[in-house]
DNA sequence: CTAATGATGAACT
DNA sequence: GTTCATCATTAGG
């Protein structure tokens, strides 16, 4: 596994380990939604930085009427056909957003929804965005999420490589992962594209 | 359980 | 151009 190592600096400098292109693209999209449990994302406003690990995934790929990109490219869907490794943040039932990292081979419309972060930095920032002070409720729900890192569809297009937009490499034991079907969707409900992980308090529901 | 809330895209004229 | 069903959700009761 190869990662780049990026000097981010914040009030006090430290060196992480920022997941690369690479990482977004040597996988398919079912395996990138299980590699991605246990890493970091990271977003970073004006405000402040806010980072969470990754908890929960769903994977959404071109031959699945339930992926936005099914039936081709629109001006909505047009993230999804770029190369994997960029954002993809929409508007859902006219008052959420959701966070999708782009995945898969080029131009054919697959990406991960991140569903669900157990909180790490910047908590404070997050419970005045999300207006809440319960900490399990902060980042469970892919929209609850955008709201708690700062997120909106400005982000979209974004590379995930970014020094304000990235993931940090995760440590994560492979029997950790439940996997099961995705949430909310009405075509191929059936489809076991979902994960996320075992015991995991922050996830959006068990 | 259900209202809130509006962009999107498809199917029409 | 207009209409209309759909929608990867959430908060509140």
């Amino acid at each position: 596994m190869r990662f780049c190592i990026a000097l981010i600096w914040k009030s006090t400098s430290r060196i992480l380990k920022m997941l690369d292109l690479d990482f977004y693209q040597k996988y398919d999209t079912l395996t990138l939604a299980q590699k991605l449990l246990g890493c970091t994302l990271v977003h970073r406003t004006k405000d402040g930085l806010t980072a969470g690990k990754i908890v929960e995934t769903e994977a959404y790929l071109y031959n699945d009427p339930a992926c936005h990109a099914f039936k081709g490219k629109t001006p909505r869907t047009a993230p999804m056909f770029e190369a994997a490794g960029i954002a993809y943040v929409y508007l859902i039932y006219g008052m959420y957003e959701c966070f999708n990292i782009v995945s898969g081979e080029k131009n054919r419309g697959e990406a991960v929804l991140i569903r669900a972060l157990e909180p790490r930095e910047g908590i404070d920032l997050m419970m005045e965005r999300r207006k809440t002070n319960q900490l399990r409720n902060l980042c469970s729900g892919p929209a609850k999420l955008v709201l708690a890192m700062g997120m909106n569809r400005s982000n979209n297009f974004q590379p995930m490589v970014s020094e304000t937009l990235y993931c940090e490499e995760g440590e994560l034991n492979k029997s950790e992962i439940i996997q099961t079907t995705r949430i909310g969707i009405t075509q191929a409900a059936n489809l076991p594209y979902r994960f996320y992980l075992k015991d995991n308090r922050f996830v959006s529901r068990v």
